[in-house]
RNA sequence: CGGGGUGUGGCGCAGCCUGGUAGCGCGUCAGCUUUGGGAGCUGAAAGUCGCGGGUUCGAAUCCCGCCGCCCCGACCA
């Protein structure tokens, strides 16, 4: 009697049958870790660049994310619904995004030739929806979502299911009466996430971010600690304080009191010195000794930015500050234009353009600067004396050692991706999209106040693998693991050995336990490293040796000795550790 | 879009500099032996050497053009 002519439950996967082809060696063309764990572990195969199929395997442990995602929104009060990917163009200018995103968007024409969209995001289709079907405050507040197929034209896919073209995304939308009610919508959201990304075994934290083209006044990204991350996220080492690099502030360090007497301005020749690393040099002063000038186009004018010398501008922080709809660099023309001198000359003194400075450079005096003339910089720039400045704010780049802004403590910096991002929208969509309601005391409609919420459900399961793995392999946690048990039959030949696993599967699956069965005619050591780099929650060894003394063997994932136990209450074991484990799925 | 790298059976690579008609490991298939941490032997199938053009008696190899993929940067809900 051989292990494939039966007994085994209806709902046994065998590995003989399952589509699971593992990979000995690290795929060419992956770089992190969890991306060389997908493909090696017979998850996912790539199609092309950004775009992934999902093997019987990945999609399993894809729907045990979705599944979390699913509970949990529908606890926290949200209606699913499932919009159309392919989407009107027409939506997209009612809501004014069809120029700020059309770059990342796919476009497509019918063969009536009107152009489509393969929706990137669905803020517009739900706002037309909760236009046309909520008319009362009978109806609010209404959070609407859905789990579906997203598309970005990504200008560079990389990373597997990090950063793809096509990815599964949970998009949730609330409209409330009032920013109050909005609030507690948000909130219901918030911890919603929270409880979603413990589910799934993930170290996130919550930092404040900034709202980008979604729009909205505040927003929290939901970031797994990772160093393969592609964000930088500054952290409180005091306080609670979390940011996103591109939103991160800093506590403004007073000005020095005695401020020295600063001779004239002094012009001084730097022939071919451009950059701040060049005219430190050949002045033999410290960086932080110049003044960083750069030249923006806010909203289309040209305007000066004053940043120290060893400082990075924030052009997110510089929007935000100024109240503008667009900040960008300005081409080199609009620089020697403004400046009348090549680029890399730049100075704040005798500037006709608005000059805005980072708060650090408050009462700043002898610095060095361009002098707005070719080949020449100027030492002894004191802004109060040489300078009309417009405003101070908090403009540059966050590192790590500056100051919280929220605390006396200082700022560390660390790697993270983003799963999950929450925003309060205010009424930006619902004005475009007049989507209005009658109050209690009826009279005039009333704009509904939105917000919006997603979780990157394919980018999830991957940060899973890249938190959740040791160099063996993939260690899922119990609640996202694709099956539960590894059931590896080690004497497939052995008919006492075949039938009492026979009887351990059956009665977990009767316990709710999914079983993935190793019956393949392979030597042990093959079985026991693809248990490893699959990484279910726990292996069973069904083999003559143990059975010897009634007995199989079973390790948890991750640990070093395997247990002797009885074939009776291997089930029984299981399943009592199965649940403990779901109920500790963050390390 | 700029910079760098790479493309050779399913996977990982060598061969290219110095042209002579393709090789290694893994995997796959068959057989025998093996069987507790990626077995051994024997045999087999499988590659228009990314695509197009050029040079040459002859091109995986040299030259030109194009494309895919990966990394860095810019960009990004």
């Amino acid at each position: 009697m051989s292990a494939d002519v039966l007994f085994f439950g209806d709902y046994t996967m065998r590995w003989t049958r399952s589509l699971i082809n593992t990979l000995r060696e690290d795929p060419q063309d992956a770089e992190i870790v969890s991306h060389k764990l997908m493909l090696r572990a017979g998850l996912i195969r790539r199609l092309g660049g950004g775009l992934y199929t999902f093997l019987p395997l990945g999609l399993r442990a894809l729907r045990k994310v979705e599944r979390i995602v699913r509970e949990e929104m529908d606890r926290a009060g949200a209606l699913e619904i499932l919009m159309p990917a392919l989407q009107p163009a027409e939506l997209w200018e009612q809501s004014g995004r069809f120029g700020a995103m059309s770059a990342s968007m796919f476009r497509l024409k019918d063969r009536g030739e009107r152009t489509m969209v393969l929706g990137p995001t669905h803020e517009e289709v739900v706002t037309d929806l909760a236009a046309r079907e909520i008319n009362s405050y009978r109806q609010l507040p209404c959070t609407l979502y859905q789990i579906q197929t997203k598309f970005r034209d990504e200008i560079r896919p990389r990373f597997g299911l990090m950063r793809a073209k096509e990815f599964i995304m949970k998009d949730a939308y609330s409209f409330d009466v009032s920013l109050d009610a909005a609030d507690a919508s948000y909130q219901a959201m918030y911890d919603a996430y929270v409880r979603i990304f413990t589910r799934c075994g993930l170290d996130t934290r919550a930092v404040e971010a900034d709202t980008g083209d979604i729009g909205g006044n505040w927003s929290h990204e939901f970031m797994v600690m990772a160093d393969a991350g592609e964000d930088a996220i500054l952290l409180c080492e005091a306080c609670a304080y979390a940011a996103n690099q591109e939103r991160a502030e800093r506590r403004a360090d007073p000005p020095a009191q005695a401020r020295p007497e600063t001779p004239p301005l002094e012009p001084v020749a730097t022939p071919g010195a451009r950059t701040i690393e060049e005219v430190s040099r050949l002045l033999g002063c410290e960086p932080r000794r110049l003044v960083k000038t750069i030249i923006c186009a806010v909203d289309g004018r040209p305007a000066a930015v004053l940043v120290d010398g060893d400082r990075e501008l924030n052009l997110a922080k510089l929007k935000r500050a100024l109240g503008a709809r667009s900040v960008e660099l300005a081409d080199d023309a609009t620089i020697e234009q403004a400046t009348g001198a090549p680029v890399g000359f730049a100075g704040p003194a005798g500037l006709k353009i608005p000059v805005y400075a980072d708060l650090a450079l408050r009462g700043a005096a002898d610095r060095i600067s361009g002098a707005n003339r070719a080949d020449t910089h100027v030492r002894h720039l004191d802004l109060d004396r040489d300078a009309v400045i417009a405003g101070y704010h908090d403009l540059a780049v966050v590192v790590a050692g500056d100051g919280c802004p929220r605390c006396a403590g200082h700022l560390v910096e660390r790697r993270g991706i983003e799963v999950g991002h929450v925003f309060k929208l205010g009424t930006k969509y619902t004005e475009a999209f007049e989507a209005t309601y009658l109050g209690e005391q009826g009279g005039s409609a009333e704009t509904m106040v939105m917000g919006c919420y997603g979780i990157g459900v394919t980018r999830t399961l991957q940060a899973v693998i890249e938190q959740r793995h040791d160099a063996d392999g993939i260690r899922w946690p119990a609640a996202v693991a694709p099956y539960v048990v590894s059931l590896l039959l080690l004497d497939p030949g052995d008919a006492a050995v075949a039938e009492a696993a026979a009887r351990v599967e059956r009665e977990l699956e009767a316990r709710g336990l999914d079983v993935l069965l190793d019956d393949r005619s392979e030597r042990p050591g093959v079985k026991f490293k693809d248990a490893d780099l699959i990484g279910l929650p726990f292996r069973v060894v069904a083999g003559a040796k143990a059975l010897a003394k009634g007995c199989f063997e079973v390790r948890p994932r991750g640990a070093k000795e395997s247990l002797l136990v009885p074939v009776d209450e291997v089930a029984a074991w299981l399943d009592e550790r199965y649940r403990e484990a779901l109920q500790e799925t963050t390390r």
